[in-house]
RNA sequence: GCCCCUGUAGCUCAGUGGCAGAGCACUUCUUUGGUAAAGAAGAGGUCAUGGGUCCGAUUCCCAUCAGGGGCUCCA
């Protein structure tokens, strides 16, 4: 636990006010036992053993008790304590959480404590000077949380909240979170008639595509396949069920059953099971694997070989794991397999980061971080052991990442068990992240799998494969994409980009003209000719974020014009058809 | 999977131990309107599902299912 945030005026203060919580509460539920209580972003929290659940309707008369104790105005006291002490007064006061706490300290550590007045707590602070400096705070959530993150462990209570400066900054924060939640795109995905769930009916996590929606996924998955083919990828596809024998083979049986959904048992026709088994595809890394050895010995001539594929994959997640879009169990991963040489990592590697970086541009997409996921000294750790190839790719990540001018950070113990990898880490509009990007080295699957190419000297060698994908999967990306854009989507993204409004009845047919001309210049075009008011149809077609409204009516007709309405923008006045054409070709850039 | 919260009309939500409510959406009629909501009428609910308590349960209790906030896991 020595990766805290330099103790800055917020950090005190925050932390300070988990120590205030913890005061509150230890008074109203006696007997409680204090787990962590760490400052976070934009907040705090702090972990609870309680005999009785602490419910959000506590909330109100927790504030009240936090209030009051600040009211006294204690000092925050450091007290030094040597480990024996410290250990008996934690363990006389009913308190094994902080017991277990001191033992894992560092030997050479001195162990502090806080006192703010008669309450006392194992802590390294620093805290704000008095209890009266906390003042704008606010208790926003309970959670359960297992003590040390570990599910074999005891669930414990945890309560999140947050403190600010001023009462204008927690008011400010207050306003985010509010705004925050209506770009929330389950939400929007609703309102603007995108997709849907139907639990009951289809399954959880398995989102339903309108129309609309569809048309979004179909732009997506079109630009993918556009930017990856002049990369140099070529695309495949490998269906949806695989023998569970390929599973087994690729060690996924033994890592990653969990998350498959159950087999498909076959039978003969006698109703007997014929001992095969089916699984739904978790994965394509066995698939694209299977199709690189059965289709014709490779020569170090044919590599790098990239393997990209549009795959439904079927993940079987915790019920409690599942998110709207961003978390499902029908996913469409962007994927791609790249078979190459170890020495053509690196370049391997930047190709896949220029693509990348090129997609998530086109996206408008900015707020993401780069992790470069490495292995751990830990000797215990899943990672396989091969020292060599670990250092060498890990080197060739990195300098790749320095050399495409990427800002990233290292995350250690977070590689996969088969080699290191980039993680690009989207963050949503209540600022949970999201992995999407992805590249990651493989050292292991191709040699289990028995991928082979014969090299320059005639000898048979196994390829490195990079693992690669683009936008991670189809829906999460656009989960992603929803809050960013807020459902404004860019015009060339957008599934109607243009509605057409005649005033009146009578301008209908000539409305209907001119949406045949834009479909026929590739744009998608509806007429809206409800019978309401063309300040409603404007109204409501603002508010599903079309981007262009064009109005027509006696003079439009007249004129051969149609008056532009730009999303946000308003009113741009009359223009020809061609004028018209024109300018949503500019928008399409 | 685990902890906590929630489940009433297509959507957003009121409400009650004793006839089920609003706004929007929907249907019909009137209205043909130049840049963000025209008017009227109508239709629509086994109050998530299954048990229990009670003379009586949508309301109270239990279970199940589903959704939400987290934890763990992960694209």
């Amino acid at each position: 636990m020595n990766n805290a945030p330099p103790p800055d005026e917020l950090y005190r203060l925050r932390h300070s006010t988990a120590h205030l919580l913890a005061e509150a509460v230890g008074e109203l539920f006696p007997g409680v036992k204090y787990a962590i209580g760490p400052p976070i972003e934009d907040g705090f929290y702090y972990d609870f053993d309680l005999a009785t659940p602490l419910k959000e309707e506590d909330f109100e008369r927790i504030e009240a008790k936090m209030k009051e104790i600040t009211k006294k105005n204690a000092l925050f006291e450091r007290v030094e304590m040597d480990r024996a002490e410290a250990r008996a007064i934690c363990d006389a006061e009913g308190q094994p959480y902080k017991v277990q706490l001191i033992d894992d300290l560092p030997e050479d550590e001195q162990i502090t404590f806080y006192k703010q007045g008669e309450w006392t707590d194992l802590c390294r602070g620093p805290h704000v000077p008095r209890t009266g400096n906390l003042k704008h705070f606010k208790l926003l959530s309970t959670a359960g949380a297992y003590w040390r993150g570990s599910e074999k462990n005891k669930m414990l209570t945890r309560v999140y909240g947050t403190a600010w400066k001023t009462r204008e900054d927690l008011d400010a924060y207050l306003n985010r979170l509010e705004e925050a939640r209506a770009r929330d795109h389950r939400k929007l995905g609703r309102e603007l008639g995108l997709f849907l769930f139907a639990p009951e009916q289809i399954g959880s996590g398995i989102p339903l595509f309108l129309p609309k929606g569809e048309m979004l996924r179909h732009t997506m998955e079109s630009y993918v396949r556009e930017v990856q083919t002049r990369y140099g990828y070529s695309h495949v596809w490998t269906g949806h069920l695989v023998r569970e024998d390929l599973y087994k083979l690729s060690g996924h049986y033994d890592n990653y059953k969990d998350a498959m959904f159950p087999p498909m048992q076959d039978t003969n026709d006698k109703g007997e099971l014929t001992g095969i088994n089916y699984r739904l595809k978790p994965m394509n890394c066995p698939s694209h694997m299977t199709l690189y050895n059965l289709s014709g010995l490779k020569s170090y001539r044919d590599l790098p070989l990239r393997y990209a594929e549009f795959a439904t994959l079927y993940r079987y997640e915790k019920t409690g794991e599942l998110s709207g879009l961003t978390r499902v169990r029908a996913l469409t991963q962007d994927d791609c397999h790249i078979f190459c040489t170890e020495d053509q990592i690196e370049s391997e590697f930047s190709l896949a980061l220029k693509l990348i970086r090129e997609v998530l541009e086109r996206y408008g997409f900015s707020d993401y971080r780069v992790r470069l996921s490495l292995r751990d000294d830990n000797p215990e750790s899943k990672f396989v052991q091969d020292d060599e190839k670990w250092t060498k790719a890990e080197s060739a990540l990195r300098s790749s990442l320095i050399a495409n001018n990427v800002e990233y950070f290292e995350a250690e113990g977070e590689a996969a068990f088969y080699g290191p990898k980039a993680d690009f880490i989207a963050r949503d509009a209540l600022g949970r992240d999201w992995q999407i990007s992805t590249i990651q080295v493989d050292f292991i699957q191709p040699s289990r799998l028995g991928c082979t190419y014969i090299d320059e000297e005639g000898k048979e060698r196994t390829p490195v494969v990079l693992h690669r994908a683009v936008t991670g999967t189809t829906e999460r990306f656009l989960g992603v994409l929803i809050e960013q854009y807020a459902g404004a989507f860019p015009f060339w993204l957008a599934p109607v980009q243009i509605v057409l409004v005649p005033i009146a009845d009578r301008h209908a047919e000539y409305a209907n003209e001119i949406c045949e001309r834009l479909k026929a210049a590739g744009f998608r075009a509806e007429v809206d000719a409800r019978n309401e008011k063309m300040n409603k149809r404007i109204r409501e077609n603002e508010l599903q974020k079309i981007p262009v409204i064009l109005v027509m009516g006696d003079r439009d007709v007249e004129a051969g014009t149609a008056s532009v309405r730009r999303r946000s923008e308003g009113d741009l006045g009359a223009k020809t058809i061609e004028e018209v054409l024109d300018y949503c070709r500019e928008l399409m850039k």
